[in-house]
RNA sequence: GGGCGCGUAGCUCAGCGGAAGAGCACCCGCCUUACAAGCGGGGGGUCGUUGGUUCGAACCCAACCGUGCCCACCA
């Protein structure tokens, strides 16, 4: 006990229990203050990047960023201590028509519309509203302990970013590559603005199909929509070319029904002669597909709805709505006689805003766009070439299909808050598009082009606007390309696909990153979806609040392996919680025990228990950088959690106790060593999950500042010792086997039993009998009062060719016993009848692996073992 | 209408060709001097159904049933 004050000294005192509350602030702080998460462009280590998905500048911390956020964190902080030069960049997205949305509300409060402002007061306001209430999320990501880079944050509307945007339209625009043309494109009548295919949800709504009955007598023929209200801007009827029924009537003109116009019947392959009556009814300007066959026969656009949806026609349908005037219009073609016939409900795929979710109006309008067909055959082909690794692999088909069957992308929004065309039309016709470094055209005339770009535009340019693009900075040499994007599945169209294009054309072929890791969706505890209506949501900062923010982490990375939704509750968040509190004892433990880790590991006087748990920590290092590597998170947090509190606490920390209250002051030191390295050894590799009591309680047992910058445990093959492992295991099996006989014959935890043990020899116990008795709570025989030794009322065979001997002072319950061993003699005589009948099995021992073979011959060694064991039991319960 | 995925213990999932696993929940016993946010022990599954391939199938193939997601300009 010679030491024991040095000990106590070294042990600075914790509290007996982890809070969270008073580390989590005060640790990041010191974090940034410190500047470890900075990354320097000019460092010779080799690079590691993350961008941040940018959040909207509109939005606030979900569960869904938590996820995303700490998996990021995970394999950043990783990388850090690995020793790569890390950059974690953060920034946010202006996020056009959302942000829009709300200062236009918060207007509206006041009785004040955009239009009232005017543009340039209106974005004025906008950037008024960013820079007050914008951007909560940032704030929020420190209470995850997100290590962003922080002094390279970036905003998609900030000053280099908007020169990057320019430059790329320009150069899209000189390539061909960005046009405008007069197209059908998806349309909200309630944003006022034209949207992209990305930004148009599908769901099956219930409409009503009407047959209405065009021309009469012998040039009568049937149409049916979903749509009558379109009719009004109806200029033909098609027909397939090949179809029978309708060949004498192509090239002839029928009547259309409440307008008096006369439009024709032509032939397009289009039509689907099978569906309804196989004739179609074609509206050039409200329909794309009709648009289409518009194009192939000449036939004129008649715009019939404004940019609100209200019918502009003259005629008894002025000023109705889209949706008001569709009955109007069946009712009046029901009282000419025209309708033959009605399906209702009729379900079908109706197009929505993403935004207010209003029903999207295809618009015949005069848009700019993308001519993705290049751009996506290279998105393609990185991918398909092994450049851009996808986790997980399966959803690679997924991106194919997309990046495969992209139509042009429609980039002008009729909005405010974004980046304007850079183009400028002038007085006699002219279009010029400006570049960043062009001078803008003055002059009577000349006007920019009112429209802004889609938000997108600008996050495709995000892995390298952000590094200084296009000016070619240390930063964009260094840290280009990224490592990984991590994202969710959900948007891997909506962004990947589209930094894919945009990084590969700008940045001269080379990817945008070298791996795509896509996480899934947070779900409740049922694999529910998580929504307000429902009231399953979680709020990780409430989570963080109450369990901690290493909780909340552990407990979303425990399900985050690529392309798995990830189900949490609150008990299993508790459960983590729990954890990171185990963890915090088994370091208050090793501090009171002496744990350091002060000098050298000793390779001499290691104990057979010392030998076991490094051995064992190798194999975890071993694992968890392998399952790092494959972004397999949740294995890593499964390892080790196990490792952690298996090995360690219930194993480690209990074999140990015997030599750190033992008098052999050797022994002791060896172990004390052995202890602080693993603990020390294991919150580094917990460190990248739970950073935070990790930061904790390494900096308190190693006395050094910082886990953060720590070296990264590698695994040492010399410290791999498969005969300690194969003892331990044996000893384990024993001490469990005498505990679960205690537990059965209601022998109290705390009662001692005096025993004897056989057969330690053989299964390389010998040297272990007293770690054996310790932990069974077993004492050695000894003599009783009349001189002999005690009389063994129990036989127990715990397995490993091991028996015990017990005295329970004749509580024994004899039937409960032989009931048990009857099971077990039964379990045995099956196991020897199967792996008899396999060994006899001619076909199996020719063409099974001869190790398969030999594990069965061990089985049924073990099996006639056991029965054999077994018997003698059951003879000697008599 | 196309495409993808999933059905393993009460719940959520891992295992993906050679003896059915984890966490939580449940049952029994314990305040054993790091931790009751803990310790020890235990019960519980013909691995969706039916066929096929194989010496051997939860795992490979086929069909079916159930379920989820993505894409989509059939009026």
């Amino acid at each position: 006990m010679t030491d024991t004050p040095r000990a106590a000294q070294a042990a600075p005192a914790l509290s007996a229990q982890y809070a969270p509350g008073e580390v989590e602030q005060r640790r990041y702080e010191q974090w940034v203050a410190d500047g470890l998460f900075k990354a320097d462009a000019s460092s010779d280590k080799p690079p590691f990047t993350i961008v941040l998905p940018p959040p909207n500048v509109t939005g606030s911390l979900h569960i869904g960023h938590a996820l995303d956020h700490s998996v990021q964190d995970a394999l950043t902080r990783r990388k850090r201590m690995q020793g790569y030069e890390t950059l974690w960049l953060p920034g946010m997205d202006h996020a056009g028509i959302a942000t829009q949305n709300v200062v236009e509300r918060q207007l509206a409060s006041d009785g004040v519309s955009r239009h009232d402002l005017g543009r340039e007061a209106f974005v004025e306001k906008v950037w008024q509203w960013k820079a007050e209430s914008g951007g909560k999320i940032l704030g929020q990501m420190t209470r995850l302990g997100d290590s962003v880079d922080w002094s390279r944050e970036r905003f998609t509307m900030d000053e280099g970013l908007s020169r990057a945007v320019l430059t790329i339209f320009k150069r899209l625009f000189d390539d061909g590559l960005i046009y405008r043309a007069e197209r059908i494109i998806n349309w909200c009548p309630r944003c006022l603005t034209a949207l992209s295919d990305i930004e148009v949800e599908h769901s099956d709504d219930d409409g009503e199909l009407v047959s209405i009955r065009y021309g009469d007598g012998d040039n009568a023929i049937v149409v049916a929509t979903t749509r009558a209200e379109t009719m009004l801007g109806d200029t033909a009827v098609a027909v397939h070319p090949d179809d029978e029924r309708y060949k004498h009537l192509v090239g002839t003109e029928v009547e259309l029904p409440l307008t008096g116009r006369r439009i024709p019947i032509v032939a397009d392959p289009h039509v689907d002669p099978a569906f309804g009556t196989g004739a179609v009814k074609v509206t050039p300007a409200h329909d794309p597909n009709d648009f289409e066959i518009g194009q192939r026969h000449d036939l004129p656009s008649l715009t019939i709805m404004d940019e609100r949806g209200v019918i502009t026609t003259h005629g008894p349908f002025l000023g109705l709505d889209r949706f008001e005037a569709r009955p109007a219009v069946v009712a009046a073609l029901r009282a000419e006689g025209r309708i033959v016939a009605e399906k209702r409900p009729y379900v079908h795929a109706v197009g929505h805003c993403q935004r207010c979710n209003t029903t999207v109006e295809p618009r015949l309008s005069l848009q700019w766009f993308v001519r993705t067909e290049p751009l996506a055959r290279a998105a393609g082909d990185a991918v398909r070439d092994g450049r851009v690794r996808v986790e997980p692999p399966e959803l690679t088909k997924r991106y194919f299909a997309w990046v495969d069957n992209m139509h042009d992308w429609c980039i002008s929004r009729q909005l405010w808050w974004g980046h304007r065309i850079p183009v400028w039309y002038g007085p006699n016709g002219e279009l010029v598009c400006v570049g960043p470094d062009d001078e803008v055209p003055t002059g009577e005339g000349w006007v920019q082009d009112s429209d802004v770009l889609d938000t997108w535009f600008s996050s495709a340019l995000w892995p390298f606007s952000t590094l200084g693009w296009p000016d070619e900075t240390a930063e964009l040499a260094k840290f280009y390309p990224t490592s990984v994007l991590v994202t969710g599945y959900d948007i891997l169209f909506f962004w990947v696909a589209r930094m894919m294009m945009f990084g590969l054309y700008a940045m001269g072929g080379r990817q945008p990153f070298d791996v795509v890791m896509l996480h899934g969706m947070v779900r409740d505890q049922y694999g529910k979806k998580m929504s307000k209506s429902f009231g399953n949501v979680v709020d990780p900062l409430d989570w963080i609040e109450r369990f901690g923010a290493d909780a909340t982490r552990f407990t979303l990375l425990r399900g985050a392996n690529p392309g798995a939704d990830v189900p949490v509750s609150e008990e299993w968040v508790q459960g983590a919680r729990n954890f990171a509190n185990k963890l915090w004892n088994a370091t208050r433990y090793g501090l009171s025990n002496g744990a350091t880790v002060e000098g050298e590991l000793p390779t001499e006087g290691l104990s057979t228990v010392d030998r076991w748990i490094l051995s064992r920590l190798q194999h975890v290092i071993g694992e968890v950088d392998q399952q790092f590597e494959a972004f397999e998170l949740a294995k890593v947090c499964d390892t080790l959690y196990h490792f952690a509190w298996d090995d360690v606490c219930d194993w480690y920390l209990e074999l140990t106790k015997p030599v750190l209250t033992g008098d052999d002051e050797a022994a002791k030191a060896v172990t004390r060593r052995v202890l602080g390295h693993v603990l020390e050894s294991l919150q580094r590799l917990l460190h990248p999950i739970m950073p935070f009591v990790t930061e904790e309680l390494w900096t308190t047992l190693t006395g050094r500042p910082t886990v953060v910058r720590a070296e990264w445990p590698s695994a040492d093959k010399e410290l791999v010792d498969d005969a300690a492992e194969g003892e331990v295991d044996n000893l384990q099996r024993v001490v469990t086997e005498v505990r679960r006989f205690r537990a059965d014959q209601g022998v109290k935890p705390a009662q001692r039993v005096v025993a004897r043990l056989e057969g330690l020899d053989a299964a390389g116990l010998a040297a272990h009998e007293g770690l054996i008795r310790s932990l069974a709570r077993l004492d050695a025989p000894r003599q009783g009062p009349d001189g002999t030794e005690f009389a063994a009322t129990a036989k127990l065979a715990v397995g490993v060719g091991v028996t015990v001997e017990l005295d329970t002072r004749g509580a024994i319950d004899v039937a409960a016993e032989r009931a048990r061993l009857t099971k077990d003699k039964v379990a045995a005589e099956k196991e020897a009848e199967q792996c008899r009948a396999k060994l006899g099995n001619p076909a199996f021992t020719d063409k099974a692996p001869e190790p398969v073979v030999a594990k069965i011959r061990q089985r049924l060694e073990a099996a006639e073992a056991d029965l054999t064991r077994i018997a003698a039991q059951l003879e000697a319960l008599q």
